[in-house]
DNA sequence: CTGGTGGCGTGACGTTGGTCACAAAGGGTT
DNA sequence: AACCCTTTGTGACCAACGTCACGCCACCAG
């Protein structure tokens, strides 16, 4: 079998392991026979571009495997990282369905395993599909979910250290390492990326973990962190 | 006929004349009678609180009538005003679609007709009715979509008289006034509100207010606000 | 008229954090 | 080793803006 970009592909949705986890992927069969015959597998590899905002929406692309960076950038180039995608996650679906231009930037960070859908097949498919539907209207619910959260804290924060706390609290619980007494956690983005997760400065992000570990809140490991003081970091993500 | 709060009661969405301009209204007969039929019209004062953030889900809220400030706030107090809902509009959706607890306060500024749908109720009809589940999936984009906004304009803006340019931008392009030479709007809102919604304080907003007016940008006609210099203001939001 | 209240205008001041500049530390390649 | 290139660390400087403080005006009730 071919496998491009190091990847083992995923053949069908049929078989696929992962489907019972994944919201999208949990169809009756029916349905997923009908997305099946609709879907195109593709592979990109590591920093190829999905799909840029403002572009008008060619489809809706599942996100298989390998991890993808969601953005918005502004005329002068600052760009906001909105969240890094995980597999079982839908991309460009709010735009496919509404018609309108996709509202951000879709890039992969790793080898990429994707299942596209052309706008037409997939809208076709949702109109035969009423439980697909249903999934649909779910899928955007939890996305509008996270952009009012992303409001949140991009609106009502005080400072960068707060917004900075919270981001790194959210990481810890992706894992059920939030439970533990000193959470772990692989920082696999560069201080550079980090700053435009949470809209501020390159040097900001570098000064404040500077003083997170001077404070004894976290503690470097290599590339892991170590949240040490759990509840001070909350103290900084709620008090600001 | 009872008419509480001064209102002109909108008894059935079968024979409302708003229907054909509204997204969620527009369906077809079957699905309006089965819509009637599970649907409590209601009347609410002004000031009066339809939903708070963190609630669990009861349903939604079709406003027919009257505003609606939708708006998020933090533990300190600090608000921020997300958008101000227009007839039409459904509130709390996603929640009731995703059952995850409502993301942000709704509370109305005028006195306000709603048809609220209990939850239940509500999911029992999209099952059923395949075309409204489309219309909510629809629905969900477009919110999605003004959640992107929100988060570009809050993220990615260098000042807040970036901002507030924007934020006039928008309000005047609401009503057609955008294409005209010197579009005029209503100023609605207190500069604190203002502020609100742009995340940024009320001396602020006074300020550049003076600013605008100062530098001929914009001119007070009582409570109307006329745009003199179209481009001034569209370089302020773009080059921030 | 008088007092109360809510919104607006404005000065002074201090902090935050963006920006520039450069140094240091890795990490990979030749 | 010598060389890149990327990432991180740090100091200096300054504009933006939040905050406090207060005065003013309009409106309304008694």
């Amino acid at each position: 079998m071919l496998s491009p970009y190091g990847l083992d592909i995923i053949e069908s949705c049929l078989t696929c392991k992962m489907r019972a986890e994944r919201l999208f992927c949990d169809l009756p069969t029916s349905a997923l026979q009908a997305f099946e015959s609709i879907k195109y597998a593709t592979a990109y590899p590591k920093g190829a571009v999905l799909f840029v905002e403002g572009q008008a929406p060619r489809g809706i692309f599942v996100l298989c495997k390998g991890r993808v960076k969601l953005s918005i950038c502004a005329t002068d180039g600052k760009t906001l990282i909105l969240k890094i995608a995980e597999p079982g996650e839908v991309l460009g679906l709010s735009a496919t369905v509404s018609g309108k231009p996709y509202e951000l930037t879709a890039e992969t960070i790793d080898p990429c395993q994707v299942n596209f859908v052309k706008r037409d097949d997939f809208l076709r498919f949702l109109k035969d599909h009423a439980d697909a539907c249903f999934k649909v209207a779910e899928q955007l619910s939890e996305k509008y979910n996270n952009a009012c959260h992303e409001v949140r804290a991009l609106g009502l924060s005080h400072s960068a250290a707060e917004k900075l706390a919270k981001l790194l609290l959210e990481w810890s619980s992706r894992n059920g390492e939030a439970v533990k007494q000193e959470p772990r956690l692989k920082l696999a983005l560069t201080h550079e990326e980090i700053a435009q997760m949470i809209g501020t400065s390159r040097e900001t992000v570098t000064r404040l973990f500077a003083d997170l570990k001077k404070r004894q809140i976290v503690q470097a490991k290599g590339s892991t962190l170590v949240i040490r003081n759990k509840q001070a970091l909350k103290a900084m993500a709620t008090n600001g």
